[in-house]
DNA sequence: TACTAATCGAGACGGTACGTCGGGTCTTAAT
DNA sequence: ATTAAGACCCGACGTACCGTCTCGATTAGTA
């Protein structure tokens, strides 16, 4: 209702950003600890900031003085799991899409693959609240894209490049876009309970994005 | 205190269903109003069932008595308008996509007028207010796509059978799963601000969907 | 907060009093025992008017035609009941304070009897009640005195004024008055828990009553 | 309902009595100020916990976190005037029934003083606001007394054992007890409306209870 | 190594909204 | 016309969290 800050205007002062430097790290693990624990839980949406406080024995002031709202911590805490995650990795080629020279068996092995990730609950769970949040909160909502959803896409988008070197893909596909065709179905169909996901039918979404629906002597126009 | 119908389990009783034949037509138009004038000027996030018994001149409990929740009415309200505005359409071929013989350009028509829709803030507000609710209330998502989301699909099923009739869609293709290569992609990048949408992308997923974008004559495998 | 009736003022018609000679007997008599049977059960506080309409099994209408408040249903049912009781007694000298010719025992005795009653939970519940809503609605709290203290009051009057006839009593002394100096300290131990009510108790006061409390010869000016 | 005292049970925990070191002194007077104008005002029946904290610019939990229900905020809040009001007499015999030597002359003029106060409307809203509450909550009930009522009441006891020092009044009366001879009596019409009050009344109360009520020579058995 | 300012745990505070209860009025159908 | 039933508008309840604001009691980095 009343607009509070738009950064600086002297007056009252711009809130003086807290001193990173003295930040405690031992705080922040907590928090991030908490959150999780606490989304795995109750769910994202039961989830508190006093609840994390609590849990995390922290309080709340030092939860507002370095995120400006729940979805914020869950968000960083669950960026931070996936980077963990990530480092855990032996470093070669680390997360990448397998390339067999078959496009639409490696397409289908991943797809299969986010098939069982998407129906872990672990996942699930934070991941469903801060989409939702994200669908409503455009900020977030950039932010949720551009830190957990387009890193997975350009995956997509290297291994349909080397598709294209390699004469499979047409040129001019636009490689960002055509990994939407498979992408965003099973996408869709989970976020919004839209309809059932099976090996079978990311299968069949990956033989239509290759080949098409249309008949192939088919007079369009 | 006295038991009353649904005859044992007792106990906590089931709190006793009110007579819906007493109900208030009028109280109910209020709400409904109510709830979508507040989910335009303030935003779905921000709208309260206080503030929609206010706005109403109805008692808060003549909202709990008939809903469970402010997602409960604001969708019953959403799709209460819908049902109006489609009553509204001559008796005739009421909603339907065009059929010109030219499944692509059919399509391309189609999808353009939903770009207008989407950036049409009327809608926006409840749609992606709802949508958030839904991702995370399994029982309110799926109602979601039963009432909004699955009608509108299956519109995209009819033209698509139609032109399988015609030879220009291959006849093994499943309807519903094909209008999900052009549909999905645009619902994502809307709903998740995954991506700009315009004219020319959703033009772009058609041709793509339709013939597919793996090389004429690639080897795969 | 706002002034809403005041009694007749036309525009709003004065509400049309109810014809009393249609009133269903059998719902006043369910509405008395209702009252009565949950002022005993959950206390004279807890009691509502749906309570009351729901166990007797009538509608809260019903209650309203007839009565203003709980406090005036729990009065009448109470006021009722004592009538019963009253009619129950063999036709002769029905209530009265026995005079045996001396006025200390029978006071005494009579006192001792109420410090019996009082203690009676069957009693109590709706005694305090009413007595409780009678101290803040002075309407109320006159009509509890006059339907129900005063009544035993004027038993003791008449003991009294006998008293005077015997020349036990100085004949300046104003009954009404002198009765209070040994009923009054016993109602107020009771009712406001401002001491410990005892057969003893009672005792000393109709001593201190009928003697003085100053000594004998002392010089009061 | 609430567990109250009985420390550990754990379970449903005991709700963490909060610190009372950091309680706001502010807070405090600003509810104590606003609840006793408000009883003033509208009566005390009408007063609202949340009125109370409107009025004082609170948060109703601030009113929650230290008192348990209307009546404890006025109670304290009536208690807490007294004591002011006892702070601002001139520190000498501060409250004490007047000895001029003559016993029935000084009652007297006590008792009309405090037929005055009875009749002042500033005492007499809470006043009976929380006598009322009182009988029906035997807890509050015994705070009222001891605090507000008895040591009003020791007064009487102190100078009737002065009297009994100066040979005035009988070595063997409970002074404890003989002050309800013409205390109580005042007490319960007043209460009650069980009767008019005057300064005549009061007289005679005093004029009964010094010397009785029996005839002198009065043959008692 | 001591100083001193920021951060920390804790939680009281002013608020908003929750979901529930009951008051008193009004409407309906059955008697 | 009264009744049982109960929907209705309304006001207050007591609770849960919000985000802000003190409080000592640690910590660091700097002097």
């Amino acid at each position: 209702m009343v607009q509070k800050s738009t950064p600086a205007r002297s007056d009252t002062p711009p809130k003086a950003a807290p001193d990173s430097t003295r930040r405690s790290e031992k705080s922040r693990r907590a928090i991030y600890e908490a959150a999780l624990a606490l989304v795995g839980e109750v769910g994202y949406q039961k989830v508190t900031i006093e609840g994390i406080a609590a849990r995390a024995g922290v309080g709340k002031q030092t939860i507002y003085r370095w995120w400006s709202s729940k979805a914020d911590v869950v968000m960083e805490a669950f960026v931070d799991r996936s980077e963990q995650a990530a480092e855990a990795v032996p470093p070669g080629q680390e997360y990448a899409i397998p390339d067999t020279g078959d496009l639409a068996a490696d397409l289908k092995f991943v797809l299969r693959a986010t098939v069982d990730e998407l129906l872990d609950p672990a996942f699930e769970a934070p991941y469903r609240g801060l989409a939702a949040e994200g669908l409503v909160n455009e900020e977030l909502g950039r932010r949720y894209v551009a830190k957990l959803l387009e890193p997975s896409l350009q995956l997509y988008v290297q291994r349909l490049r080397a598709a294209q070197d390699a004469g499979q893909v047409r040129a001019d596909i636009d490689p960002r876009i055509a990994l939407e065709l498979f992408v965003s179905p099973l996408a869709q169909r989970w976020l919004q309970y839209a309809g059932p996901i099976s090996y079978e039918y990311t299968d069949t979404l990956v033989d239509y994005a290759l080949h098409g629906i249309a008949s192939p002597g088919g007079n369009q126009r």
